[in-house]
DNA sequence: CGACCTATTGATACGTATCAACCCGAGTGG
DNA sequence: CCACTCGGGTTGATACGTATCAATAGGTCG
């Protein structure tokens, strides 16, 4: 499914090239970025790092979905980032992780050693500010989930979370809203309840109540049709002034 | 209630030197920063500003206490963000405010016109490593609330929000736990209420519950006394093998 | 003193969790 | 080729936690 990754062992032609924290880098950064970087795959449903792990290497995600999440003892478990491609994976100045990374599909990093790593952002500004213009916007949208944690309804979240996951996977040029469209869920059932705090029943639950009121459509477990973007939209709770997120 | 602005209109004395922006800051980068910054104050209840607005000025708290929060049109509020002194607010190389901004105390804010300060940015990789770490400790909070959010119950959740202004409100250099404390709460019930997920009725009985089972005394409205910390902190649902978080 | 705001307490409703059964497709092995 | 199992998903009955609606208490200010 993942491109080889002799495909892609050269930055120039990297599928994150332009979102990742490379995005700024001219040519002379990239060789740079290139020497020091190496690929790491894992498969589907593997763990990749666990909390409290020594965090020597951060990374970037090439292709895939990988999934961050909080436990408590209990058993209760919080998903706080769904990382997919050109998202980062751990944080410079940090020796340990503070979150479960496992992989959802099979997924590719592009890895670099933590103090190298540490040491470039020093030396290339661009690295450093596409870092922080990365970290804010990631900011912006975990705090647009703690108003859907928060205070919104199951079928809110349901439908919020469809239309998160269409905006991230549409052309970042292209139009998203005001027609039909299909929406591949990177995730099961189990991680959106995580996602969303809700149970797995009440998920499938909300999932059916959308399909019977026309919302959507179900093709097999992972794939949804949505044939107005603009009713899912209304359903979801957001105010149509939002302004652009990408 | 504040310090005159004329006490701190030094940055040298400013009372958030060594955690805001600035604090990687040599004293000539100071005097730049020095330079171009202004206060401002607002008093309790006074809106700072609004989501959609202009965005001119990024600022950081001095002092008092901010609240960043998110709206839907049927009214439901969820807080996003506490703004203790040496946070910031805004974010560079965005034209729009996202969120709502009110003084719940008497505030004090050193703003700067974001133009030159985006500019101050690239100039002085001080601040902007400085802005990088301050942005990854926000988004490990937001996380860390996202879990809140989602998964924990209403005591849990007024356990954690005291044992998280119990850790903002100490000395950096002291510890917190294992004697009686006295925590001073900074915002109402209601922005409780907004902070958590709950609502208000829901907060002022739990916090009942806990005064009934000895985990807290109240006195007033604004200041809850813990006996033990550490029966605190096992209310809260979190980890004890959390690591530091500051 | 009365008006008002914030917080508390009470009765009840409602949404989601919980517990349990069932369905379905994919492997797997006889 | 079919029976079996297994994991993921759906559906149903019921329980429980928190929201909602309503009344009361306490403090502050004019």
């Amino acid at each position: 499914m993942n491109k080889p990754l002799t495909a892609i062992d050269n930055c120039s032609s990297c599928p994150i090239r332009h979102r990742a924290v490379c995005a700024r880098c001219d040519d002379d950064e990239l060789v740079e970025l290139n020497g020091i970087k190496f690929y790491k795959s894992y498969s589907a449903g593997q763990t990749i790092a666990m909390r409290g792990d020594a965090l020597d290497v951060v990374a970037s995600v090439v292709s895939g979905t990988a999934t961050l999440e909080r436990a408590i003892e209990d058993g209760r478990t919080q998903l706080v980032g769904l990382l997919l491609p050109s998202d980062f994976i751990g944080r410079p100045g940090r020796a340990t992780l503070q979150y479960d990374v496992t992989a959802v599909t099979d997924v590719t990093l592009c890895c670099f050693y933590r103090k190298p790593f540490e040491a470039l952002l020093v030396r290339i500004p661009h690295v450093q500010e596409r870092m922080l213009e990365m970290a804010l916007d990631e900011l912006d949208a975990a705090r647009d989930w703690m108003l859907l944690l928060g205070r919104k309804t199951a079928r809110e979240k349901i439908a919020s979370f469809l239309m998160l996951i269409a905006k991230r996977t549409v052309h970042p040029d292209g139009r998203v809203l005001g027609n039909t469209s299909r929406i591949e869920l990177p995730i099961s059932r189990e991680a959106m309840a995580n996602f969303l705090g809700l149970t797995i029943e009440t998920v499938s639950r909300q999932f059916t109540g959308l399909r019977k009121d026309g919302v959507i459509e179900l093709d097999g477990n992972r794939s949804v049709i949505v044939p107005d973007l603009e009713t899912l939209l209304l359903e979801s709770g957001d105010d149509s002034d939002g302004g652009p997120l990408i």
